[in-house]
DNA sequence: GATAAGGTCTGTAGTGACTACAGACTCAAG
DNA sequence: CTTGAGTCTGTAGTCACTACAGACCTTATC
């Protein structure tokens, strides 16, 4: 009854290989109400279909581009509503843009120490290490 | 007994003070071992002094810098054992500093995307948004 | 000396976003 | 009919904190 079959009633496992995603992260995304509550068989077993593929698949490349839990709870109420305009999801895309940005900046800045504290090293067996005076001060 | 007394026996505000430390942190840093079990009251209470501050201070800088808890453990025993070689700190800032410029690749990247999509948008009333239809597809 | 306000002590629970496991159940193949 | 794999549930662990409840101590004021 798995993917392979008519292509209709994919498990739990089929769903976590056609998304990449991890098998029990599914089941995390259904418990916070991310994802639906699925149809279930009589014994108990979850069935996806195409739309909960596009839907996880939805939230997974908002997780790979930073958007939090809760921003994409944002972005998806938007979509479930139907109603959405294009103005609020733009608002919501650049105040994370914003956020993305800064912390390009501040990851810049620790590149920038660790990289001139780490050039002063010597390599040598000295007591005094800049690394760790750098930490110190 | 406070920090303004003579200089010795801080009390825990009175490092938090110091530092910029949650007071809780103090005490969360205790529990695994990364700040030594300080002297006490009588009472109970714990007593503070420089040796400490210099410590933490070298502690909060290197989470301010990126470094995980268990690579400043990695540091600190480094110092706690007196006798590190810098060859051996270096590696480990290198390392750190290789980690931080993926994450550096990684963000800009996703700024990339972020920011070409949202240019996208007309900020209209649409049904269609190419920020959500990006995220789906 | 009594009392009230504030600081400190302890252990524990909550955060975000998963990940992993134990023990029971079901399903398909041989 | 048995074996092995997949699925179910609830719960605990991860990282690096942060927050709280309830007990105790200290300090200042009356």
């Amino acid at each position: 009854m798995g993917d392979h079959v008519s292509g209709k009633g994919l498990k739990r496992a089929d769903l976590a290989r056609r998304t990449g995603c991890n098998l029990e992260t599914i089941r995390y995304y259904e418990k916070i109400s991310m994802m639906p509550d699925p149809p279930r068989t009589a014994s108990g077993y979850r069935v996806y279909d195409e739309t909960h593929v596009g839907r996880l698949r939805f939230i997974l490349r908002g997780r790979e581009l930073g958007f939090s839990i809760e921003e994409l709870r944002g972005l998806l109420q938007l979509v479930d509503r139907g109603t959405q305009t294009c103005a609020e999801v733009k608002a919501l895309t650049e105040q994370h843009l914003a956020d993305v940005r800064a912390k390009i900046a501040d990851l810049r800045r620790i590149e920038k120490v660790l990289a001139a504290t780490a050039a002063q090293c010597s390599g040598e067996e000295v007591p005094e290490c800049p690394v760790l005076e750098a930490l110190a001060s």
